[in-house]
Formats: structure tokens, C-alpha cells, sequence
RNA sequence: GGGCGCUUAGCUCAGCUGGAAGAGCGCCGCCCUUACAAGGCGGUGGUCGGGGGUUCGAGUCCCUCAGCGCCCA
């Protein structure tokens, strides 16, 4: 036994994940059988965002739990993924080293990056930006690595995967290839959410509506053959050469009349009719819209339920079209009026156009300021536009209610920690209006694993697809050929060309479980471990990654892909924000880590209850260091007097001994029940209440008979009590405080806490009576509470105590008679039976309390 | 507009199936006690957001209102 003079917390980081990593103990044993594992969905983190406590916390709570689950005997697999696929990364790099991607540039292997951005973007071939990305991502990935460790993650580090790394790709071809196989992805020329600062498509998933200014303007579109002129209002002015209909509500009795005549716009005096539809809101406005194609998701619905015809004018690059759209029966001067609006922005169109409808008298009074909500992609800087464009989408339940009602289903079978969260993931469900858009028109991504022929007359088929054989993947159509082709019919009549999109980012996350598992690649692995047992996760991304993944599997395996999901809460900022880095108010966690020691850390982290929000909280982190460093004394001071007694409970013959055994059994089996409840927090809570009071308390009772004051029996009792429990406390501290709870542990026993076992609750027990040691604790306080009153020494004497009691604690308290005049230094311990509980102090030297 | 969560001591929060209001921090006081002074011991502190109801009994269950946060439309 090596004991320390003065135990510190410092440097057990380093000492002891640096033991684990030689010594493989988080290593995942793969022969053991798929009842006897435990397998964990670790979220990959998002590599280029930034490391604060945020990233911290959920990680915390799921390491807590993988490490219960391995100390009560289930292996543990508990893999690492690095998300460094899609746009975060790609805007990254773009700012650190002032790069552009032009896809349009032959590869050159001789480039070399420069040290940081210049004046001036680099315009950089494809394949020089990926390697760019994935240099990048490699040393992000290594300091994500060094804080998990320094955290003490207990993840087997050999199971790592990137989501842009061979074998995510390969899984992502594959399973859409099977997808689209069953029919279960599908390309369709549609109208699509559009970033135009981006320039991709953008899904559902990725909206978010911000409240914006804006205003009314009201437009006066022209009667024909002496009909009124009908005014509408609208936001979007610029749109006026888009406009294909007018629309009103059926009911509108102003409007019913004008339905199915034509009236003529403003300013390029196209003819377009006046039409009816449900979604027209009566009290907004005049009550009558204009419809453009395309506006905003409303005007899709009309275009297609009231099959208009398209009259596009917004580029992809967000600015207007050069090409005039067709007019049909309008005035010669509609196209050189509409020729001032080409290659202007939404907004410098804006301006143009309501100078001339001033000019022509055809703007109705002033515009009214209003805000309202628009469609923003999450990541973006300028309201959506909509274009029409080709895009590979997934059937996600949007447009087909039997599945929808399935994926519904299965949500509820998946145990949510805690239970409420499955409404987040309900809402998102039954609010699905379109199906999955899995295409981005970027770079840094798993790129579709297709070409289409290239027909005779250079027309690319897309109706017919060149597909690769699964051995083949991953595949890069941009550099790979077809079978049955060469580099040479690139892009030629008779030839092919590859698919120019890359996947979502969350089409590849969405197969994490299958990554992790070796699905199609390891079927031993993937038997042993899928479906999985957990999946941790943030509340933001329920409607994505959960629902993305619990779809993907669905479809693939039809079963859930993990049978319990925890979600964490959200870390707040000091002010209560939700703490991101958009808003400038995140804390890195090494600072913290460095002051209090990540045991302590941890332990503010675990105080956070599964799914409630929390702050970081440096006055926790104190208590956590506290925490630790009482367990090192505490330990220190136990090991001291065991002598050669070991934690045998048949040695434990003292009544107040029995009875700390007994409270001992009760924390056992109330942390196992919340660990299994997958409240760690609880768990905690238990654990060190009862070590408070195990040292204040247990310790201060019979430290003296301990150290041999009374005897060969009751020493052995003690010393045996002391073993027991301080053996239960180190287990029971390990998921939590892993470092200290191995370094006290070490002093005396042989190899990790953390593949020792969980403790269990004797069943033994019989008839002890648990208030010896409550009622002794009791009265020990009571003795404290007179000394300190009197301003003096916990080491005073005491002439007398008289405890008042009711006959069976008074039994109870008999029985630990001599550790407490011992512990109180109390020369004559009095015991009457009575009502009530009163205990009266008489000190050596001094008043009467 | 619909949904979910929250509101308990100065602060951060626990309080599950209804049975005498809790913890930690803070604050105040005491104690250099041979495990621990970057400690320990003790004390102070609350109309449980407002209103109504069910019950012998409500922080806990029901209704309602208000504020905060989030999700969805």
C-alpha cells in the first residue's frame, strides 16, 4: 500500500489517462455477445466549431453512464466520430486560409497553402480545397482529442471514424444506392429553399424564421374592358415581373366575382387572372395577394394546386435574370423596362421598381413599415430565395401519411431520457411538408455515387442513371468513370457525366449507428453492437440527427437504430442565453479545466438533471474540487488504520458498524436503480450526501476504536466497516470522479475502478437497526452544536450528556454508548426515556446548553 | 396561433407515487481537532409565481392567470 504524504489532485489527469491509453482499459473486447455489450451513438462533434463547456456537458453525462454500464458488467462500446463533412468546415477554410473552391479548375498537386488568408481569395481547384479541408480537420480533430482525454472520456480511441473518412462515404453511397433502389430516394425539378450566398438548396431542417423589416407596398393592377382596378399589397415588390395570378379566399365576396378574368400588372402589363384558393387570407392586406414565381413556400402551393405557369426572374446567385421572362400579351416596352431590373439584387430591384411605379402612378400611397418573418437558412445571412432546380430528395413521411404514422410509432417505442423530449421529435414529425432534400450544390461533402449518359444530341438523360456496384464504393464521379466507359467520354455525346452534388451532412451523420458498427464491412462487429443501446444528444438537433438517423434506420434495417435516447439540456450564458457561438458568449472549457481539475468539472456537469438546462458555474466546480479532495483525505485517513483488516462483513459485529453497513446498502441500491434510470445526477447526489455524513458522522464515531481503544472485537468490527465501505465509496465515485476515485483507489488494490465491479446490495441485513447510527450521529451533532455555541474546542470536555428519548432509539442509542462519549470526549452518557428527542450538554467548563 | 418545460432561501437548484419545507453556495459565529485550514463545526435564511378547486391533509393532483425559455406552424 502507497499512500502519499500529501495526496493533491495535480497532474492525476495526465497520470491516469495516460495509464488508461497503455493499459487499453476502455479497449472493446468484441468476443463477448451482443447481450453482454453495451453500444454507444457517440454525436460526432462538429470539428471547426469551437470547443466550449456546451461540448463538454452531454459528453460528461454519457461517459458517466458508459462507465456504470462497464462496472456492472456490460462491455462497452464506446466509439469516436469526428463530423468534419459539410459547410462548417468549408467556411473555415475559406477564412483561414482565403481560399474560394472553383470546381471548374484542374487539380494541381503542386499547390501549397498560404500561412494565413491574403487580400485577395485564392480561387482553388475541387480536389486542392478537399485536401485543404481535410488538413485542417486532422488538427482540429487532435485538440478535440486531447480535451476528451484530459475530461477522461472513456472511449476506446481505436474506434474512431470522420464522417468524410472512407468508410463513412462508403456507407452513405451505399445506403442511398439501396434507397434508391427501393424507391425510397428519388430527383425531381422542382422549386427549392435557396441560399443564394451559398448557393445550395437547403431542407427544412436547416430553416429558421427571423423577424425582419419590411413594407406594404400597394400595387394597382388594371381592370379590363372597364372592371375596377384591384389593389394588392405586398412585401416583395421586385417580384412584380414574376407575377403569374392574383388570389383571393372562395368566400371573399370582393373578390369572388373577378374570378377567372384577367387583370393587367403594373409596369410590364402582362395579363394574368385572378383566381380563388383557401390559403388566401381575407384580413390581411386588401385580402387579395399577387402570385410570383417564387416568393415564398405559399406561392409553391398556389403554382402547383392552381397549375400556373413559371415566370422566373431570380437567379441562383441571387441576382435578377438577364433572359426577360415571357410576358405574353404584354407591352413592347415590358422587356427594356424589365431589362433595368436584370443583374440587380432582390433588394437594388426593389428600389428600382418602386421608383417606377411612382413614375407611373401605380403604387397606391406610402409603403407601410411592417416586420415580419421570413425564411432563413440557419447558417445564413439573407432571406431565401426559391428556384427551380434538379434535386435528390428521401421519403421521410412528409408526403405519405402510412409512414409518417410509422416513424411516429417508433419514436414512442425509443425511451426518451427524460420522457418529454418525445414531443419535440412528435411535433417535428407531424409538421414534415416536404420530403428530405439530401443534395447541396458544394464541395466538401460525400458526393453521389451516379452518372447519367450523355445522349447523342449532348443532352445529359438524367432519367437514366449509371449506377456503381456496392464493391466499387466509395466512388467519386467527378474522378471515377462508369463501367463501360472511359475518362475520355467525360462530358461527351455518347459519353456520361457524373453527378455534380455532394450529400447533406446529415445524410452521412444519419448513419452514425452503421459507421460505428462496421455495417456490410464487419458483420461480426455490427451483430455484436447494432442496433445500439444509446444516443446521446442535444435538444437542437432532435428534428435532424435523431430523426434523420431513427428514419435511415427505418428504412434500412427496419428497426430502431438504439433502443434509449438522453437528451441534454442547452448551457446558458450567465444572463440565461442559450451560449453559441454566434453570439460571443462562449467559455472554453480549459481554462476551467486547468483551475479546478476536471474531476470537478465533471462534477458541475453531472449536477446538470438529464435534459434541464444549466450555467456554468465556477462555485460548483469549487465544491466538485472539494469533493475530490475530501475523498483523498478521507481515503488516506481510512487506509491509515486498517492495518491488515480487509472488507470482510462477517468481522462487522458492532451494532452502529452493522448499521453503517446498512445505510451503505441502501445507497447502493438507489444509485443502481437511478444509474439504470439513466440518472447519473441522482446517483451523485446520493453518493456524496452519504459521504458527507460518512465522514463527519461514521468517521468521527469511531475513529478511537479504530485506532484500538476498545478492544480486539470491536476494533476488527470497525476497521472492517472502514474497508467495506471505502472499497463501495470508490466504485460508486468512478463514473463520476474517474481520476481521483483511481488514484485513492490504487493505493490499495489492484488494477482499474472502472473494470472493477459495481457494487451490490447485500441482501443479508436481517433486523439490523439503522437508527444506531442515526440516533448516534444525532446526538454527536447535538454535542457539536453546544460546543460551538460556547465558543469552544470540538476538543473540550463534556461533563455530562442526558439524552431524553423514546424506548427504541434509546435502545439504539445504547448501543453506540462508547463511540459516542468517545467521539464527544463526554465523561457520563445519560439515557431517559421519554416523549420527544432532547439531548441537554453539560460542558466540563462552561454554562449549561 | 399550437405544444413542451420552468417559476421553491440572497444565488444555483433538489424535493418521484400528496403525510411536519431540503442541499450546496453566500452570509454570520466558532474551532490551528495527529485525514483534511485552498480545511472543519455550528448558526441565519422560504405566504414553494398569483388566484381558485379536489382532499382529513397540497410545493406535490386538477382548473385558471401571469412571467421566462425552447420547439413547431
Amino acid at each position: 500500500m502507497q499512500i502519499p504524504e500529501k495526496p493533491s489532485l495535480d497532474g492525476l489527469e495526465d497520470k491516469w489517462a495516460g495509464r488508461w491509453q497503455a493499459d487499453g482499459t476502455f479497449r472493446f473486447d468484441r468476443s463477448r455477445p451482443r447481450g453482454a455489450v453495451y453500444s454507444i451513438d457517440t454525436p460526432p462533434p462538429t470539428v471547426s466549431g469551437s470547443l466550449h463547456m456546451g461540448s463538454l456537458f452531454g459528453y460528461v453525462h454519457t461517459d458517466a453512464i458508459a462507465r456504470y454500464q462497464r462496472m456492472a458488467g456490460r462491455e462497452v462500446f464506446y466509439p469516436m466520430g469526428w463530423d468534419d463533412n459539410g459547410l462548417p468546415t468549408e467556411r473555415r477554410v475559406q477564412n483561414y486560409f482565403g481560399v474560394l473552391c472553383d470546381p471548374s479548375l484542374p487539380y494541381d498537386p503542386s499547390f501549397e497553402p498560404p500561412e494565413r488568408a491574403g487580400d485577395e481569395p485564392i480561387h482553388l481547384p475541387r480536389k486542392n480545397f478537399v485536401e485543404l479541408c481535410l488538413h485542417l480537420t486532422a488538427e482540429d480533430e487532435q485538440a478535440f482529442e486531447r480535451l476528451w482525454r484530459r475530461v477522461g472520456l472513456s472511449v476506446d480511441w481505436e474506434l474512431t471514424y470522420t464522417t468524410i473518412g472512407d468508410d463513412a462515404q462508403r456507407v452513405a453511397q451505399r445506403a442511398f444506392l439501396r434507397n434508391l433502389e427501393r424507391g425510397e430516394a428519388y430527383q425531381a425539378e422542382a422549386p427549392t429553399l435557396w441560399d443564394v450566398d451559398f448557393r445550395t438548396a437547403v431542407a427544412q431542417a436547416e430553416l429558421e424564421d427571423r423577424e425582419v423589416g419590411g413594407a406594404y407596398h400597394a400595387l394597382r393592377f388594371h381592370g379590363l374592358d372597364g372592371a375596377d382596378d384591384l389593389v394588392i399589397e405586398t412585401t416583395r415588390p421586385e417580384l412584380l415581373p414574376a407575377c403569374v395570378a392574383l388570389v383571393a379566399h372562395p368566400d371573399d365576396t370582393r373578390y369572388r366575382h373577378r374570378f377567372g378574368h384577367d387583370v393587367r400588372t403594373p409596369i410590364f402589363g402582362a395579363l394574368v387572372p385572378v383566381l380563388g384558393h383557401p390559403l388566401a387570407d381575407p384580413d390581411k392586406g386588401s385580402g387579395i395577394a399577387m402570385i410570383c414565381t417564387f416568393g415564398d413556400t405559399t406561392d409553391v402551393v398556389w403554382w402547383r394546386e392552381l397549375d400556373l405557369p413559371t415566370r422566373s426572374v431570380m437567379g441562383r446567385d441571387g441576382r435578377f435574370l438577364a433572359d426577360v421572362p415571357d410576358f405574353g400579351e404584354a407591352d413592347d416596352a415590358a422587356g427594356s423596362r424589365y431589362a433595368e431590373l436584370a443583374g440587380r439584387t432582390a433588394k437594388q430591384a426593389q428600389r428600382r421598381i418602386v421608383e417606377m411605379l411612382i413614375q407611373s402612378g401605380e403604387l397606391v400611397g406610402e409603403p407601410e413599415p411592417i416586420t415580419h418573418p421570413v425564411k432563413f437558412y440557419e447558417r445564413g445571412e439573407r432571406p431565401l430565395e426559391i428556384v427551380t432546380s434538379r434535386q435528390w430528395y428521401i421519403r421521410n413521411g412528409a408526403r405519405d401519411l402510412e409512414r409518417r404514422a410509422r416513424l411516429l410509432e417508433h419514436g414512442r417505442e425509443l425511451e426518451w431520457h427524460p420522457a418529454h423530449m418525445l414531443s419535440r421529435y412528435e411535433s417535428w414529425v407531424e409538421g414534415l411538408n416536404t420530403d428530405w432534400l439530401v443534395s447541396r450544390q458544394r464541395f466538401f461533402g460525400v458526393p453521389f455515387p451516379l452518372w447519367y449518359p450523355v445522349r447523342a444530341d449532348g443532352e445529359v438523360d438524367f432519367d437514366r442513371r449509371l449506377v456503381p456496384a456496392e464493391e466499387r464504393l466509395p466512388v467519386d464521379p467527378s474522378s471515377d468513370v462508369p463501367d463501360g466507359f472511359e475518362e475520355s467520354q467525360r462530358g461527351r455525346p455518347g459519353g456520361f457525366v457524373g453527378d455534380p452534388d455532394v450529400m447533406d451532412t446529415w445524410a452521412t451523420s444519419s448513419l452514425t449507428p452503421q459507421i460505428a458498427t462496421g455495417w456490410e464491412t464487419d458483420p461480426d462487429l455490427f451483430g455484436r453492437t447494432f442496433p445500439m443501446d444509446l444516443r446521446p444528444q442535444g435538444p437542437e438537433i432532435i428534428r435532424t440527427w435523431l430523426f434523420a438517423t431513427l428514419l435511415r434506420s427505418t428504412l434500412e434495417h427496419g428497426t430502431l437504430p438504439w433502443t434509449h435516447a438522453t437528451i441534454n439540456g442547452w448551457i446558458l450564458d450567465p444572463d440565461r442565453k442559450k451560449m453559441s457561438k454566434s453570439k460571443g458568449n462562449v467559455v472554453t472549457p480549459i481554462g476551467v479545466l486547468e483551475k479546478f481539475g476536471s474531476d470537478a468539472v465533471r462534477y458541475w456537469a453531472l449536477n446538470g438533471r438529464p435534459g434541464v438546462d444549466i450555467v456554468p458555474d465556477e462555485a460548483q466546480m469549487k465544491v466538485g474540487r472539494r469533493l475530490a479532495i475530501k475523498l483523498l483525505n478521507a481515503s488516506k485517513f481510512v487506509l491509515g488504520v486498517l492495518g491488515d483488516t480487509g472488507g470482510d462483513r462477517t468481522l462487522v459485529t458492532e451494532p452502529i458498524d452493522r448499521a453503517m453497513l446498512a445505510e451503505l446498502d441502501e445507497l447502493v441500491a438507489g444509485a443502481t436503480e437511478e444509474f439504470t434510470a439513466y440518472d447519473y445526477s441522482r446517483a451523485l447526489e446520493r453518493t456524496e450526501r452519504f459521504f458527507w455524513g460518512f465522514c463527519d458522522d461514521y468517521l468521527e464515531l469511531v475513529k478511537n476504536r479504530a485506532y484500538g481503544s476498545a478492544g480486539d472485537g470491536p476494533t476488527t468490527s470497525a476497521r472492517a466497516t472502514l474497508a467495506v465501505v471505502l472499497d463501495a465509496l470508490h466504485r460508486l465515485f468512478a463514473p463520476h470522479l474517474p481520476f481521483v476515485a483511481e488514484e485513492v483507489w490504487s493505493w490499495w488494490q489492484s488494477g482499474s475502478v472502472h473494470r472493477a465491479a459495481w457494487p451490490e446490495a447485500a441482501v443479508e441485513i436481517e433486523a439490523t437497526d439503522v437508527e444506531v447510527f442515526r440516533v448516534a450521529a444525532e446526538v454527536l451533532g447535538m454535542i457539536r452544536k453546544a460546543k460551538s455555541e460556547a465558543q469552544q474546542s470540538m476538543r473540550a470536555d463534556v461533563a455530562r450528556v442526558t439524552v431524553t428519548v423514546a424506548a427504541p432509539r434509546r435502545a439504539a442509542l445504547e448501543a453506540a454508548a462508547a463511540d459516542v462519549r468517545e467521539a464527544g470526549r463526554v465523561a457520563e452518557l445519560v439515557t431517559v426515556e421519554g416523549d420527544g428527542f432532547s439531548v441537554v450538554v453539560e460542558l466540563a467548563d462552561g454554562p449549561e446548553a
